[in-house]
DNA sequence: AATGAATGAGGGTTCATTCAT
DNA sequence: GATGAATGAACCCTCATTCAT
């Protein structure tokens, strides 16, 4: 099998896509080889073919989304300008995936009972980075002055988890808007920073 | 099966401690029923003399542990004391339910996915009397004039998130103790508050 | 175990009662202990001590329904009168059981693949001395010079199997009523016994 | 799978008959999907790739022995010929079925017992359409004059009732053989017809 | 006489995985 | 590269049966 071959990755690509689809409607353990296939037209058994077992698509999926919003994340911090504003964008960022791609975001809160070591590593490598743009900003600002803070890493915990939480008590017909929240959640942040 | 029968009514809770043990362990949908009864020296079948199937052992699993929690926050606010103190109480009671039981008391998984209707039901109003108790405080911080708040529903969800998504990180060999942890969310909570 | 006992008979009877209406409703292979014990309010166990094992119950039922049928049959021919009569005294009453204890009469229809060899050789003896008594009918008539029949065993077959058909497409709110059946099946009848 | 590929409705085909032979000893839920597929030396999982379930499978073994006897008695009276012989061969077909393929084709169980709700009406429609068969027969008798009959429906019931019931007591080594059932069943039939 | 409790053998079903073609 | 087909382990659940009390 050669891996480096275009036309596999596609496929690959393509197989990532609808898994994290399912993913979405069913999470990890009730998303089945079944259903990702027929969701391509495929059959369960040339799944096999890109992907060495269950456990190892499962991976991939994670490491796919997580990489797409960081990638996000990093042009936001790429293009720098006030502490302040950058942190605001990067907030607006993750609650727009927390409350949009809600299911698909949970990837990342679910657990790691389904990683094989290896993937455990890697997955707690990305993981870190992930949340390491958020130390990142944050370390701006202190360095500005801007910000004040006795534990960054947990300061930077706290916010993360704030902001996943939206999830559980997000409705489109709420009292707050997306907009509303947002602005909320960002003068809270600032108070947790100052 | 008397449930009045106080020897049942043991029985039922000896296999909801081991219940919670492995759902500790293996979440809600890879806990097993063999191994929760071979947990306690029984068959498979024995346990369905006490619960009906899975799915009601897995929901009062959960709802054993919230209660259990829920009573012991009650107990904190009804002794009464310095606002801030109560908190703190609150917050070391919440991080450590949240650390030790994990998947039992887990907050952030869905429910849906694992409860029926009536269950999820219940669930969801305990959950939400359970975080009310939070408000409480709130609101008792605010009219002794040590808390404001611009919109206290969020506030409170944002300190409940945060201390939520401790069970995504702790781990026991960490930097940083329980006490330690409780400590520093106390202090950044405070300053949400404040 | 005293079986003459007159409260254990009282009891079985009440048992076996119970457990007509439960095979009524379910069948043979869907009625459960349980399900009988519960409609005496006793549990599964003490079951054990009136029947030796569920298939002895579901013999003794089968044996309790056929004989009250056979009881009834019998009363009729023991009156006597004019043949036509008495034989059209018989399919009401047997039409009547077919129709409004539609599922109790089932249980004579049931297949013997419950019963063990020596109950099957009883059921089987039960069931000719209850056919037997339609055999009886009819030869007062050949005797009597009423009917003619090439082979009376098989047209006594014909006429029974005929009236418990009905039961799988008689409707109360039918074209035709109870009474109107049982004319046009008596008419018919004697068109295959003449 | 492939509905449209001839191994696979092959397959399917030696499923069926495997489990009609199952059914035919054990009834509908006596039957095993592990016996079923002992006898075709696969293993239980196997079944559920060409059948959702066991009712499913249940459901198209009763079917398939319907829609076979159908097509059968469609033959018989669309060639044709004096209206009593084409009866005969009808009625020759009809006790065949009831006796060889017994508990499979077996009116006389009620079907809403064993199948659900889209399937219940399925068979009904099906054996409804049946039966229509002997209707049919019976008008060309009635318009030949070969036959009379006061309420030709009721007619049909009695006559099927009649060779349904066979299968209560026919035993292979008993006084009669199939042929001379047959024979007397003819004539006692031609006997309410004329 | 009765029961509470436990058992264990099965049955239906799901699904990741394999492999010849 | 892909698939149809089969597998087998695992899981949930039911229920007749047993037995000490």
């Amino acid at each position: 099998m050669k891996l480096s071959n275009k036309k596999t990755l596609l496929k690959k690509e393509q197989i990532l896509s609808a898994a994290i689809d399912i993913v979405k409607k069913r999470g990890f353990s009730g998303a089945t080889m079944e259903e990702i296939a027929a969701e391509l037209l495929m059959t369960k058994g040339s799944l096999y073919y890109y992907f060495k077992n269950k456990s190892d698509l499962m991976y991939q999926c994670h490491n796919f989304v997580l990489s797409q919003a960081t990638e996000e994340l990093e042009e936001i911090l790429a293009k720098g300008g006030p502490v302040k504003e950058v942190l605001r964008k990067m907030i607006e960022k993750h609650i727009h995936y927390a409350i949009e791609e809600k299911e698909t975001f949970n990837l990342i809160m679910e657990p790691k009972r389904y990683f094989n070591k290896e993937q455990l590593e890697l997955v707690l490598k990305l993981r870190n980075y992930y949340e390491g743009l958020f130390d990142e900003i944050i370390q701006r600002g202190l360095k500005s002055g801007d910000f004040h803070a006795e534990d960054p890493a947990i300061a930077r915990m706290i916010i993360l988890g704030a902001m996943n939480w939206i999830q559980q008590w997000y409705r489109v017909d709420g009292r707050l808007s997306k907009e509303e929240i947002v602005r909320i959640y960002y003068d809270y942040i600032i108070k947790i920073l100052e």
